[in-house]
DNA sequence: CAGTGGTCTAGACCACTCG
DNA sequence: GAGTGGTCTAGACCACTGA
């Protein structure tokens, strides 16, 4: 077991946060799974239970783990309803969370373009599989939406095909299939006509004003996994944000 | 002082987190004022110093105090850059944040719509003020507004209307003037063509596609105590969302 | 150098879960 | 009732600030 004293700057609480999230993305510890008790933690790594707790915590707020008081701590799954909603910021016009069914129309390959690139930090040329899914709310199609990947970290891409299979949860099967935990998205936000491409898929005339919704998402590692352009059809839904 | 002893279900760090907010809402610690050293407080509450601790730490989550390692804590004021961005996402093409400046066209005053009544949860009929801005962004006017607010909560609404006595500081003139802390806005995005309106105060072709923001923000004692429009020319910016 | 907040420790007790 | 995480305490020591 490594020493944890003094050279290093950071905060030990900060030391053993970081050598935690290091067994979640190795995998060493997997998606699931029950991690020791707090005491013998604590023990096994040299510090006392306060400062254990103190980078537990910041695991939780990270949603990498999930402690439930009298039965232990987890690994994190991507499937509790916190987890699922946790990216997934549209809304009906009364505030209820809308509830998104996703149909994959097309999945293509080829070398990355220039944006994807640079939002992806991958090598000019590198190749990236893009997903194009058109995604009903509460029944009716309201999302066109490009998903860019970058094939090196999803060998294969063992992608269903039946909505039902993937749906709303593309980052369980991210977690699941390929051991990529999502934990940050950046995402901006603009508005813009509907092209002949949004009003074939929605429905909708051409030049209805649209949500354009550019994401980036990254993984415990701090890796660039997944960029996504979601275009919104915003007569009957609505972008939340809360500002803290 | 008060016993903060069992029959309370809540955690002793929220109770006292409780009090501690309630002495800044109620004004009885103002604007910049530096707390009592820690361990004092601790021991006029009646709590450990590490209770403290958590109850303080909580303030400081909700930008209510700030505290500075050798200095002291200090009841928060709105003039921080911290303060002043956050509740400000727009962005440029690049990222770096947008530099706004405001112009107040016109102050009108008249009974609540429906709407207005609805969000800030005021009687039907009850009088609002309402404060319509230009606001441009790197020296070009992008965002038109309107900002209603309840005529209870502002008397006077001493409000100057020269844009560098304002600018985009608002929020700080509500606390120095009418004692108003904002810590927390909702809000809900949509796409809209723009109106007449939008072309005539912002200078862009009828039907250009606007992001639109309609803004609620609440006070410390969880009151809501703004409600505003924006209507946002993307062509040239974007709005940034983290999510985590 | 006196005073402040930040870190870290060690342990008691409580509340919850499940067999 | 055994085992878990949640709360609360008491105090030592460190790092930083400003007179």
């Amino acid at each position: 077991m490594s020493d944890l004293r003094r050279p290093d700057a950071r905060p030990l609480y900060a030391q053993v946060e970081a050598i935690l999230n290091e067994r979640i993305v190795s995998g060493a510890w997997t998606s699931g799974q029950a991690l020791p008790a707090e005491p013998e933690l604590a023990h096994e790594l040299g510090v006392s239970p306060g400062t254990l707790r103190r980078a537990l915590s910041g695991l939780e707020r990270r949603h990498l783990i999930e402690r439930r008081q009298g039965r232990g701590t987890y690994v994190a799954r991507h499937t509790s309803r916190a987890a699922l909603g946790q990216f997934f910021r549209v809304r009906t016009l009364d505030g209820r969370p809308a509830d998104p069914e996703s149909f994959i129309t097309r999945v293509t390959t080829g070398p990355a373009t220039e944006e994807e690139a640079a939002r992806l930090a991958l090598p000019p040329g590198a190749e990236v599989y893009r997903v194009d899914r058109s995604r009903r709310l509460d029944g009716a199609p309201r999302i066109a939406e490009r998903i860019s990947l970058p094939a090196a970290l999803f060998p294969g891409l063992n992608l269903p095909i039946a909505p039902d299979q993937l749906g709303a949860e593309i980052y369980v099967h991210y977690q699941s299939a390929h051991g990529i935990t999502v934990v940050r998205s950046e995402e901006v936000l603009s508005a813009a006509a509907a092209t002949e491409e949004d009003a074939a898929v929605l429905g909708i005339p051409l030049g209805t004003p649209m949500l354009v919704i550019e994401r980036v998402t990254f993984d415990a590692a701090r890796r660039p996994v997944e960029m996504r352009v979601s275009r919104l059809d915003t007569r009957a839904h609505r972008y939340a944000v809360e500002l803290t």
